[in-house]
DNA sequence: GTAGCATTCAAACGCGCGTTTTACCTACGA
DNA sequence: TCGTAGGTAAAACGCGCGTTTGAATGCTAC
């Protein structure tokens, strides 16, 4: 993994994905990810200035994609107009889902994001809400529509109820076992069916 | 806070599970712990052993008893043959809800629970499955009574998403900002509330 | 070929970490 | 009264941390 073919800078973003995920943004030291990457340990330091800005940038690079994805996959939903909910649903869980399945690290910075959400950073809150915060906009303009009868403030914590199921889903923080057989995507791919039939049956409830 | 009155033990129990919730297992050091206990920086190790028993003696404090109460709860509710979707929910989520609400660090243990979500620990999920997992069963066959045209499988799934949006609601993960004027305390009832609706929905989903 | 720049490298910096050691205090039963 | 055990105290241990330094190397343009 992070082969040579891959500049140095994105063999560290591979590598930090991957150890942050597995040992949280500070338990994985710059010595191990650099050691992964295959690269000297200063190179950090002189391509991201400091560990901190390592950080936002495998935020960066991910979520730029993410956030793009899900705003398109909503445009192709609402270009027909027979679109229902669970359509909608799917333009904001599958490109999450796309990304978790992702080879080459979507499945680790599932995993990170959900790690940030539970370090409660308000530095990379502000940083999410800044640079995100039009994405759930749009959505939640969308939902209104679907949804006439439901109040607009009732409608953001039940958004904010399924983010956090979708956070929860992607990152594999759950109970249940993966079965032997299944792989990890077919795991994923089923809790996303169930997350879409369930989180619809949410939105609309009385 | 953590004053004298209380032992030693006690006090860095305490200061432990907030600075764990603010900073992480591995961000928070015990000599920040030990002087937000007003103890000296050995009695970590003189009464624990270790940081690592720390933790675990921190989650073993909380979850004893949060589980007596979820199913003190249940069978509360069981007891009266005309119980609905929405009690059986509130036994599960309201004595978690009680617990962010106690004063003297309930609020942060849901988010050091949070927290042990997010990283995945192995020994931390055998831990909670050996000493939990009859919990989760027993609200299992109460729900799979009360929705007897749900497989059981998909059950298993959606208190699974239930489980994942409860953790992620307590620790107050979510992108909804306390209005000025609404304390914690109201902001985690209300989110409770929320919560219950759309749970009881998603699960009578067809 | 060589100057100039970007990158890589080994080594070291000071610092804070978890843990251990050793001495000291204090209370209580013999 | 003294010995002893439980608890607290300050200091130090070795180690790994993020970062910085300055020299070595590779690459491109002239």
């Amino acid at each position: 993994m992070n082969s040579q073919h891959f500049s140095t800078k994105e063999r560290i973003l591979g590598a930090a994905e991957q150890l942050f995920a597995r040992l949280g943004f500070a338990g994985a030291s710059l010595r191990q990810v650099t050691a992964a990457a295959n690269v000297n340990l200063a190179a950090v330091n002189y391509h991201f200035g400091s560990k901190e800005n390592l950080i936002n940038e495998v935020f960066r690079r991910r979520l730029d994609e993410l956030n793009t994805h899900r705003l398109q996959a909503l445009e192709e939903a609402l270009s027909h107009p027979e679109s229902d909910l669970e359509e909608l649903l799917g333009a904001f869980i599958n490109p999450a889902l796309d990304l978790s399945l992702d080879r080459d690290g979507g499945g680790a910075f599932v995993r990170v994001l959900a790690r940030a959400y539970a370090e409660h950073n308000d530095a990379l809150r502000k940083f999410l809400s800044d640079n995100y915060g039009h994405v759930m906009k749009r959505f939640h303009a969308a939902f209104a529509q679907r949804l006439p009868d439901l109040d607009k403030e009732e409608l953001y914590w039940r958004l904010d109820i399924v983010a956090g199921a979708l956070t929860y889903a992607m990152a594999d923080f759950g109970v249940i076992k993966r079965k032997s057989g299944v792989t990890e995507q077919q795991h994923r791919e089923r809790s996303a069916e169930h997350l879409i039939r369930f989180a619809a049956a949410g939105l609309r409830a009385p």
